[in-house]
DNA sequence: TTTATTTACTTACTAATAGTAACTTAAAAA
DNA sequence: TTTTTAAGTTACTATTAGTAAGTAAATAAA
């Protein structure tokens, strides 16, 4: 396989990160999304990574981002259509996870 | 989502890391698979970060090794069930890879 | 007989990434 | 006047990934 020429490997580097296809679950289930509400959904990420991690994946058209020049500000997150196709790769992933990992 | 029962976290602290997937396809698809094939389908991943990956797989139960005591050593890798359940997760990242990723 | 080669690593070190805690902004409520 | 609120950012530390060189021990080549 050449270099940077592997499917798992770019697929990866979109969805890793290591809470991305967290994120991209959690804002399939439950858009629009706020920043604050996926800070519940994902108490294990912290509020910079969570921040850097939404950045990424707006760079990379997998989700969008609606802001609200409000004070206090408010964000509303959802997925684009390459987003939503990811959708069914991270649910094997979760489907496989429930099956064979314990806590 | 409670702490540690997330089964998308549970599920990629064994596939990422981030060579570990592209790792278990490769075994996959060549089992029994030497060290140095490894390097060689995998170019990308240094020396190093093959081994400790390589070590962590076979941790988590997903692949196994058999050590051959000739000089020079000679180790093969396949598979276990666990690692072979992980195959249809990992070729579905693959097909997604395929049509949305260009280099 | 000394030197080179080979495989599967390990060690020491540097670079990149993740994580933590405190700070920011501006309006409205107490 | 002080507090609260949402959605971040900044500065700093800790954890991971990556690079390069070293190790072992038996052939093979010079």
């Amino acid at each position: 396989m050449a270099k940077k020429d592997c499917p798992i490997e770019n697929t990866l580097k979109l969805i890793n990160g290591k809470w991305k296809s967290v994120i991209i679950y959690q804002i399939s289930k439950y858009a629009p999304c706020r920043f604050s509400e996926l800070q519940k959904l994902i108490p294990d990420c912290s509020k910079r990574m969570l921040a850097l991690q939404l950045k990424d994946l707006e760079e990379a058209s997998i989700i969008q981002k609606r802001v609200y020049s409000t004070v206090p500000p408010k964000t509303e997150y959802s997925l684009t259509e390459v987003g939503k196709s990811l959708v069914p790769v991270i649910k094997s992933i979760n489907q496989w996870g429930k099956k064979y990992t314990k806590k």
